[in-house]
DNA sequence: CGATTGTCTTTCGTATACAAAAGCGGCGGG
DNA sequence: CCCGCCGCTTTTGTATACGAAAGACAATCG
């Protein structure tokens, strides 16, 4: 038993009320359970294989999380994003990545910096092997490693959230402008690796600012797709 | 029978998880359950005379709100607010809220400003009644009102949970520096009703930049007092 | 005397069961 | 033909029950 097994039953067998949130919040990301659709307990339960306490749970930081919205005593549903969603959530990203580059420019060590160092040689090889997903995944990765370099728990609870809600306004127009983006990120390691904390400021909100701008130009685009299956008003 | 009672709570009776969540809450910030405090379900489900179910809706939320940590398999406890979370907290406070005030300077109606003014007024008929508790809570309100106002529901959700996370490490010294604020509060609003979106990002980083010293100078000052009943460690 | 191991209690994790409320359909009356 | 009322069905809200894992304590062995 000196080997600690994981398949099924392991050790720190995930608590299936985090294995049903996550897959909750894949399928709707995913687009699986579009936006107006009724979120059953019972149905959940059956999708998941598992009993309806879990599944409420799930349904409750879900919730909070703003991803369903549940009628007093009439269940859960999808929630339906906003049409101001992409503006609004880029407008608070521009504000504290920010602030978060600042504070790791301050308080990021050398081991915080390295690891940033090799996030962008992995993101600068997986570009080479045209591994878009790969780069997309390293790109929220290092985002969210300058969060917690900030030392500040409230940036990387923050930013995570909106994460998720962009990649599910996004679910469809899956690779964004990945390359391109990694010029910008490599700047902003050096202004962090520097120590100077105003010029990671200003390189993070640079960057912000032109991902919003590739966010809003991508959602227009996407505005006039005829693949309109769900969003049943407006 | 067609008019719906309300003897002791009335006809859309809050569910049982959310009444819960927000006596727990009171509780955490109270300090009736003091950081570190073990949470045992069955025990919160005594002390507030309900099953078990609701009482573990309400702890993942609480837990995803950070006002509880929950162990893989060993239950909850309450949280222990980090040394630097005054810091943190207004770090952020300090980025979203002038932002929210730049959008409510684009947003806000007529009847948005005619609210502001008329919390304003309450405030000051408070203030003239030496009614500190009004005055704080009216002080809350208009913040949050303002954050409404932005129409960004990110920035109202963000900052709801910072406040809360404010009056719990503030639970002791209660009466911040109510009166004075308001002074800030009038310029804000003023600059909010002229539609000055530069002057309203500039009167609310001000204001909340003020109210960040005063902070910490309060938690300087509770630093060393004596009356040390809980915190564990340092 | 100390370390180890076995058991034992505590507490969570999950499932099942029951009751109440809201929605929906049919039915009757105007 | 339309409107209101009344039953049923669905779904949530809440409680209870059982199984499993982890920590604690003590007894035993080296």
């Amino acid at each position: 038993m000196s080997d600690p097994r994981m398949p099924t039953l392991g050790a720190q067998h995930l608590p299936l009320r985090d294995q049903v949130l996550i897959a909750l919040r894949t399928a709707i990301i995913s687009g699986d359970y579009p936006p107006g659709q009724r979120l059953t307990e019972d149905r959940l339960a059956a999708d998941f294989g598992v009993s309806r306490n879990p599944v409420r749970e799930a349904l409750r930081v879900a919730e909070t999380e703003g991803f369903v919205v549940s009628l007093p005593r009439r269940g859960a549903v999808v929630a339906s994003p906003s049409p101001t969603a992409i503006s609004d959530i880029f407008a608070v990203r521009e504000r504290i990545e920010p602030l978060a580059a600042r504070l790791a420019a301050e308080r990021a060590g050398e081991e915080g910096v390295a690891g940033l160092r090799d996030m962008l040689e992995q993101a600068r090889a997986a570009t080479d092997a045209d591994d878009l997903a790969r780069v997309a995944e390293l790109n929220s990765a290092l985002h969210l490693r300058i969060l917690d370099l900030s030392g500040n728990p409230w940036l990387t609870s923050i930013a995570t959230s909106l994460y998720l809600h962009v990649q599910w306004v996004f679910r469809l127009g899956a690779a964004q402008r990945a390359p391109h983006s990694w010029r910008e990120h490599i700047v902003l390691v050096d202004a962090i690796e520097s120590g100077d904390p105003d010029e990671a400021e200003r390189c993070a909100l640079t960057h912000v600012a032109a991902a919003s701008r590739a966010a809003h130009t991508q959602a227009e685009e996407g505005e006039s797709e005829p693949g309109g299956d769900q969003r049943p008003h407006a």
